[in-house]
DNA sequence: CCTGATAGTGATAATGATTATCATTTGCAT
DNA sequence: ATGCAAATGATAATCATTATCACTATCAGG
């Protein structure tokens, strides 16, 4: 990336400015309502290359990539099955652990993905089950 | 599933003899190789039936979702970004850790996915690189 | 200031994986 | 044998993503 473009910025700013964890869909469309449209291939060209500048992270969620801010601590997911909402959980022992599989299985990690598929405490209650 | 019909059943076979994690076009072709071909349609179809019916596994794997057999013990994924080799192993100790966040979340898993992408031990020897 | 060179844009075509449609076939139950 | 729902297979459609290509913006020299 030589250029950090109106685009590119428009998608960054939307992106730093949140807690979400955005599809490339989600963005056109917002950026579209603020007044700022960008053309759907730009924003996947834009995260592509902000992603790869490390100024923004990414998870692949189902069979669609989504986008979140590089500027906090690694984390992983809790992802509710029923209302589709993230949660976010560090754990610094688990991360541990990954890295003694890897030695043990001669293994050189470079990123990991932990994904928990449940439904969300708010989602349990609405349907009045217990845990 | 109400039939285990024929092309399930060879679907099924094909998966259950082998350790190999495969994705739909790889069994229709193999399939067809043995002469027993299998219209793509149904091959997509019987997979989601025999995974609903909890015969086979599924992990998503990129943009493609990739099936093994069921009749082994719970496991995560090793996956070489360099040969596409995927190495699986086992480790309780982070699967305890995994409910004990979901407790702490009061989140309800229905199920988990941990990806370890990395280079593999033969890939990394290949290119003459050390750990 | 011009002038290239080239990165980036946007409309749109193309791709790849998966799902939907629909006419036909198969497997049972009456 | 008849009826009927499930399953099949060819193919169209969908969805996310990438490729193409003509055009525009940016920037370094001259
Ligand atoms: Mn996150
Ligand atoms: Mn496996
Ligand atoms: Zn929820
Ligand atoms: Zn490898």
């Amino acid at each position: 990336m030589q250029r950090l473009s109106y685009q590119r910025q428009a998608i960054l700013n939307l992106i730093n400015t949140s807690n979400h964890h955005w599809d490339a869909e989600e963005i056109s469309r917002t950026l579209s309502d603020q007044g700022e449209s960008v053309g759907i291939a730009t924003v996947y060209r834009g995260l592509a290359a902000l992603e790869s500048a490390g100024l923004i992270e990414s998870i692949q969620l189902d069979n669609k990539k989504r986008y979140e801010r590089a500027n906090k601590a690694h984390h992983d997911h809790l992802i509710c099955e029923s209302c589709g909402s993230i949660k976010e959980f560090i754990h610094p022992e688990i991360e541990q652990l990954q890295q003694n599989i890897c030695t043990d299985n001669q293994f050189s990690m470079n990123g990991h993905q932990l994904l928990i598929f449940g439904t969300c405490n708010t989602c349990r209650q609405n349907k009045g089950v217990s845990l």
